[in-house]
DNA sequence: TTGTACGCGTTATCAG
DNA sequence: CTGATAACGCGTACAA
């Protein structure tokens, strides 16, 4: 490894030119500078993060923690922020929490360990004590993906509100009355919004809201292929013909329908309309084409990543909270039945 | 931030007793080591891995640098090496090379930077002299997805021969002679192991090999998309009429050719029969769904990681070069002509 | 303009 | 069994 000693040596020079002179300190001869930069090329010379680390905490490195890093809602996320942290020379630690509490507190302490400059988070939970902890461990944070219940954040979100009203409300504008809700998990405030925007959008149509169309937990391929497999083979409190209609929390669930209906020889869309949530790349490929609702996945890795390096680089002001707009695409996976 | 300094205050004991605690050496009293390791979890102390890689160079991290982080074979192939990483309490550090040389240089110099004690690569090329760099470097490294032409290096990759002979031979079973191949950049050892699969698989079956029919470079969606724009308007010296089916490096790069010929209101696999290679978690929910040649890619991965980290705890004897089987999944995206 | 000394939090060695 | 001390590579204040 080259260290700064090795340049010293070569240079003929002592080890604390060589670290000014790299740093384009002013105080160094302009020769000397150029001269000892030249040969920390040559020799592909990289300051050695730990020490740099260690000594004045400007590690150049920052976590992201996120629910499921194979997503591909994930990883245009993360794509994006790479992007940014490249362009300011930066680096990522990437953890995947897989929306469970406890290894996210391990994901925290190990990027708190790593000397990480910043965290950027979708937490598994908006009520976790793992943000008060991350809150008080002073580590500049930017939530991701859903928004904790306070105002001292920096976070970038989609408006879940929004995004289940603007699925419900096309759904019954194609004549749908009955529509199934796959929910996330029960009590989180996230789902506690994309039910309210169900709601909001049956009440604005007249529409009488039944509590047992709606049903919770469903993340995830596996589970939402088994959930619509007990449903469709009538071993489920909800029976295949007392919906018409599915809005889905996400698109890797409505895949996840897909299979299910499939293997039970329903027809999408004849006979159940389906709505997504996310707008991954490949949904506009599938048979059928998914209709869904898109969310700014690029926007949001690249807003995150700015307002941390803002927040790093003490550029910003006070916490921001960014709420974006979720968009209907419209493809093939709903029939109208006016 | 909790030190061990820190610990040693609260605990009334010299620091270096709480290292020692910690690292539960036998020389501490076992009621001390106790007392010391619970204050340690209570305070969520976690060692300080700048320091630590410092002075011992054990970082309990590893660099992953990949051609494209969102590609969802990459994804598949992280994740999996991120699952045995965990289990032996390390972390690993995502670098993107976009299929850049230089791009991928400066990656390799920062996670040196880093002080990773291991790198799990898929090379730009097999022949750049990044792979010298490295390997004169002393960083422990596994190479993935494409192979080095060398003997000392560690690597895990699925023979690129088999898969486009194996594809080549199932299209001509189905009554295909002309058929399109949509290869890597030219020159790459890689490609040309792809060709030869391909040129065999026509030979056995002594159908001429007609050199017009290769296209080189055809990596990426928008590639891909652009490529059979051209080839369907007519705009490129291989014409619509020249082949019935086609043999691709990649599934990305089939859902290209579905998108370009869902333009041209070409049917597949009514008007051409595609075969895609690497089978991508979705491909089988596409329209129609994809045929196409697996890679076990969660298999590359763990298989990667725990040869890393066999090398890196000198586990390991010498180098070893893993081949995996690439296998052909029938689907709906051939059409038998015979 | 250049060189010296010190400390960041560990680990490792040696002395008590 | 426990404690003191040096070293890893870098950045910075201060001395020359």
């Amino acid at each position: 490894m080259v260290t700064i000693k090795r340049l010293a040596k070569e240079a003929g020079v002592s080890f604390s030119t060589v670290a000014k002179a790299l740093n384009n300190d002013e105080t160094i001869n302009i020769e000397t500078r150029r001269r000892i930069q030249l040969l920390a090329k040559q020799l592909n010379y990289r300051p050695n993060i730990l020490a740099r680390g260690l000594r004045s905490r400007r590690t150049k490195t920052i976590g992201v923690i996120l629910n499921d890093l194979q997503s591909p809602f994930y990883s245009e996320i993360y794509k994006a922020i790479g992007e940014i942290l490249d362009h300011n020379g930066y680096t990522m630690f990437l953890a995947d929490s897989k929306y469970d509490e406890k290894l996210e507190k391990e994901n925290i302490l190990s990027m708190i360990g790593l000397g990480v400059e910043g965290l950027i988070i979708s937490s598994v939970s908006e009520m976790s004590d793992n943000i008060d902890f991350l809150l008080k461990s002073l580590v500049k944070t930017v939530f991701i993906d859903n928004r904790p219940n306070r105002s001292d954040i920096n976070c970038v979100y989609v408006d879940h509100f929004v995004a289940s009203s603007l699925a419900t409300n096309y759904l019954i504008s194609m004549g749908h009355k009955d529509i199934l809700l796959l929910n996330g998990p029960k009590n989180l405030p996230s789902s506690c919004r994309y039910l309210e925007g169900y709601q909001k959008s049956l009440k604005e149509e007249r529409l009488p809201f039944k509590e047992e169309l709606v049903v919770y937990d469903s993340i995830g391929l596996e589970q939402s292929v088994n959930l619509m497999d007990q449903i469709f083979s009538g071993n489920h409190r909800i029976k295949p013909n007392a919906f018409s209609a599915i809005v889905t929390l996400s698109d890797v669930s409505a895949i996840g329908i897909y299979e299910a209906s499939h293997k039970h020889r329903y027809s999408i869309p004849d006979t159940y309309s389906v709505v997504g949530y996310d707008n991954i790349f490949f949904t506009k490929y599938l048979n059928p084409a998914l209709t869904t609702i898109h969310q700014p996945k690029e926007q949001t890795g690249s807003l995150a990543a700015n307002m941390l390096l803002d927040s790093i680089m003490e550029r910003g002001g006070d916490e921001v909270q960014v709420i974006l707009s979720p968009i209907l695409i419209e493809r093939d996976s709903v029939k109208s039945i006016k």
